[in-house]
DNA sequence: AAAATATAAACCGACGGTCAGTATATTAAT
DNA sequence: ATTAATATACTGACCGTCGGTTTATATTTT
């Protein structure tokens, strides 16, 4: 009734509470998961949420780190791998950060129409900020490598690195707004694939590189993106 | 003490309680500000609140579109001045908007690190909603004018006016973040600025534009934000 | 006089957070 | 080895606040 005994002792609870944190708030939302619902999963009881975290808000920034961080394993490491040229050590990034979305797009798709609300622009956010400080020195490690290779034509890699980022984060924005339109209205699909080459083509501009030479889209890329997305878009309906 | 005479009667209790709403949402915080709140602040009672809009996001929305229409109003006619060219529309374009932001610096600058919070983030997503629904319609009228003389080389001139608009949202919200960042580091400064102008640079790349075509942060202008800044940093540190 | 309007005020349930307490585990002292 | 002292992990009742509801009531309009 107070502190288990060794035999019945967690291992994790902290561990386990953010776990079951992120999935009440992206199954029901930030504001509308009370606590107490947290608690419940897990089986424990009001007091030991404060033994581990300051607030409700303290939670969610756990949870947030677990995700990005999760992410941002993937990527550390591409600026030193020799075999790359900058350029593509360029795809590559692109193609981790947006082939980790499409790994969990079943996850993700579910979970879009939850975190896209207006009352949990808090969680994106706050994702947006960690993902920027994480994801943004290794950008700019690649672009300054670019840079003095003669590949790209900026100025200031760190700058325009933060700026890449906060490109791709609002295409990313953009494509998760058409995807939950996207049951109704056929156009939909090439409206994303048209925006995601736009925006493609303004990262090139940006970096000074030459035309097509970012292909993070290609057409393999675009086939199971779209299966992914039908395959959404069919069990969509039975609502 | 239930429903007052004609004579002393609100002519616009609706908008009061909108106005009040803003002043509470901007210094405290949307989450921070009880409804009740705002009721004490025009000297209403809870049944009033509830009589005017149906819940407290209500508001809200109300206090956005207040905001947001209120800036519109200056740009919607942009594409209709027969003695501009589309290159001038573009900058008359940017120097409203920002010029906007600078007029209600002294307010803004105060604001901006209530409205910056991570829990106000909702608030600023309905602001970025609301604006890019409201701008990006005239934005794309004057890109797609400047396609037509030749002046701009974009293909969708409403998916780049999209982009362009979203653009210089983040650029806004890093300004604001280094702006709130500014009292101790006297670097920051040079940084707002250099920033602006990658920005403004890859605005014009992104539409094909000659390099300073578009040139919104002219010294002038420049100077002035300075001064406006700096009469805030001065402010700030009698906290 | 009836209906619609604008306001008051008491009230409700849920939620975030606090707190005093408790039983187990661990370490240090004897 | 035993005991004392402290740290760990957890409980559950309780509190204040807040969003929202409901009922009442005085005034205008029709």
């Amino acid at each position: 009734m107070a502190r288990p005994t060794k035999a019945e002792a967690r291992e994790d609870t902290r561990g386990e509470l953010i776990e079951a944190a992120w999935r009440l708030f992206s199954t029901e939302g930030y504001d509308a998961t009370p606590v107490g619902a947290i608690l419940e999963m897990v089986g424990l009881s009001k007091g030991t949420f404060y033994y581990y975290f300051s607030c409700k808000e303290d939670i969610l920034d756990a949870v947030v780190s677990r995700i990005v961080d999760d992410m941002a394993r993937d990527i550390k490491d591409i600026p030193k791998m020799e075999d790359l040229s900058p350029m593509q050590k360029m795809n590559r990034f692109m193609e981790t950060t947006s082939s980790w979305k499409l790994t969990h797009m079943d996850i993700i798709s579910e979970t879009i129409k939850v975190l896209y609300r207006d009352e949990n622009s808090i969680i994106r956010h706050k994702m947006n900020m960690r993902t920027l400080r994480e994801f943004a020195p290794t950008l700019a490690e690649i672009i300054a490598q670019g840079r003095e290779e003669g590949t790209f034509d900026v100025e200031y890699p760190r700058d325009t690195a933060e700026m890449i980022l906060l490109l791709s984060r609002v295409m990313g924005d953009q494509q998760a707004e058409d995807m939950l339109n996207l049951q109704d209205d056929p156009g939909s699909m090439q409206r994303i694939m048209r925006r995601a080459r736009l925006y493609l083509d303004a990262m090139e501009r940006i970096l000074g590189a030459p035309r097509g030479s970012i292909f993070a889209l290609d057409d393999a890329r675009v086939e199971r993106f779209e299966q992914a997305l039908k395959g959404e878009g069919v069990r969509e309906n039975d609502e």
